[in-house]
DNA sequence: GATGAATGATTGCCCAAGCAACAATATACA
DNA sequence: TGTATATTGTTGCTTGGGCAATCATTCATC
């Protein structure tokens, strides 16, 4: 089914465009006015928590958020200054250091996430009809095999 | 159908993310590559041409982009500074000056387009299956009506 | 073991965008 | 007519992020 682009093609590109800025404006204010920190920081908080350890090297996380490595680390100055994560250097390489999620990291994320997870459903998942979830995981998982992959 | 954000939801959402990350690097990148301009460029150079009259408020132009005000402002002084826009100020409301598109403009988009929408076609357009723009269209459309109506 | 290449993180510098404050102008209404 | 209010665009300041260069360390090869 090659490349034809035809108007209504391109027209779903425009939408998903225009979804994710809407959707992601929408979160993020509700996420900054009640824990004032930003979605980014949020994703790494359930980045570390979903990591064994609740630790990363920089580079693992830089490659999770779909940052610059120079962006991360500028990210872990000012969340480690906030306290939430902290920096700890491996023994073994002592050219890495790992960000490990400090416990009020665990609890600014414990007290974002149930809002935040109802901020997803209010303006995202509530428009998923009953056989969207299967059929979008399907798309973008093909979209992201075939971008990571080439 | 309520709200309960079950784990493939959840799911849905961050591939969302995640595919809209990847798509959009890939896209800004060709596009700087082959113009040395980018999405945002690319984006008001299209609106501006289906504006009647080529020509847009600065305010409407913020909107359609989802950009701030003053964010269009410096946008606007750097493309008219690249010779792609320029300015004129209305004679009916002297607050209001439009951005209008120059013929080099016109140029512009006319060399990036083509390869731009093969770009669409190529990293995103092509995983749709036969069903699915029906689908996500629908999906887009519901999530923009419910996010703009409140 | 020594030396050159690769890798992890940091730093300097720059760019794009947002917010809040502002100036100029237009509108409402008393 | 005149004064308050709203709207449009711009500016100052700050923030977050990218790229390229750099430093420290590790790996590979001789």
């Amino acid at each position: 089914m090659a490349s034809q682009s035809s108007q209504e093609q391109i027209s779903v590109w425009r939408s998903f465009l225009e979804v994710h800025s809407a959707v992601i404006k929408a979160l993020e204010k509700e996420l900054i006015e009640d824990q004032s920190f930003s979605l980014t920081w949020y994703d790494v908080l359930t980045h570390l928590t979903e990591a064994s350890g609740s630790r990363m090297q920089h580079q693992a996380l830089a490659e999770s958020l779909l940052l610059s490595r120079s962006g991360v680390t500028r990210l872990v100055d000012r969340m480690a200054e906030a306290g939430l994560v902290c920096r700890e250097s491996s023994p073994e390489d002592r050219r890495v250091s790992y960000v490990v999620m400090t416990q009020p990291g665990r609890d600014a994320l414990d007290r974002a996430s149930p809002g935040h997870m109802r901020g997803i459903a209010q303006h995202f998942v509530r428009y998923l009809a009953a056989g969207d979830v299967a059929l979008l995981q399907g798309f973008f998982s093909r979209v992201l095999d075939g971008e990571s992959g080439g």
